[in-house]
DNA sequence: GGCCCGATACTCT
DNA sequence: GAGTATCGGGCCC
């Protein structure tokens, strides 16, 4: 199966969330397939929007979120995680959707080294910080295109869309200190349980 | 199961 | 220099 084509990601942060959930993401290590199927994101979008990192305008940091879509936008944050998001819309506007957690799929027996210290498979993946860790993922990988031939991370399309009535959503986690409306705006996507 | 708290370093002011 | 799109351990139910 082919994987996600820049098409996809050239729509709105909005829309491109909730179609990632039930999508596989695929990270290849040294020819093993770490993969896991997507069931949180969440949508940043625009300079208006206060919970966006481009909302200082364009710095060095958030430079990638202005370039084009289907790009990783991967940043350090809390002084020890790595967050790895997607970036969406045209070239220019800065926008992208942060991947929060992964049910895992494949390449357990890896995730299992690379997260040594948790026995139970469903926590190795279930936020930002873990399943970037769980795929070996960091700064070094910022700006890779997943739209790329032979990229070594990518995103396989769901086999079946989660509908809009199966789907739950709600206020972006952590962001503390960011004035309303976009403190809760609701942006974040999961599937219903 | 949940709450509290410290770790830790990068980005922009 | 302040703030941060978090995690995991310790503790208490």
């Amino acid at each position: 199966m082919p994987y996600l084509q820049r098409t996809f990601f050239e729509r709105s942060a909005l829309f491109v969330a909730p179609d990632l959930l039930g999508c596989t993401l695929v990270r290849l290590k040294d020819g093993i397939r770490l993969a896991g199927v997507i069931v949180e994101t969440e949508a940043y979008q625009g300079e208006e929007d206060l919970g966006c990192h481009a909302r200082a305008g364009r710095t060095p940091r958030t430079e990638i979120m202005y370039g084009s879509a289907g790009h990783a936008y991967i940043y350090f944050t809390y002084g020890m995680h790595w967050m790895l998001n997607v970036v969406t819309e045209r070239e220019g506007y800065p926008a992208a959707v942060l991947i929060r957690a992964i049910l895992p799929q494949e390449g357990l027996d890896e995730m299992t080294r690379l997260r040594p210290n948790l026995a139970r498979t469903a926590h190795w993946t279930d936020g930002p910080g873990k399943l970037t860790q769980a795929l070996d993922l960091n700064g070094g990988m910022n700006g890779l295109d997943l739209c790329a031939p032979a990229s070594p991370l990518f995103i396989e399309p769901a086999g079946q869309a989660t509908a809009v009535a199966q789907m739950v959503t709600g206020p972006r986690i952590g962001l503390t200190s960011v004035p309303e409306p976009w403190k809760s705006i609701p942006w974040r996507f999961r599937p219903k349980i």
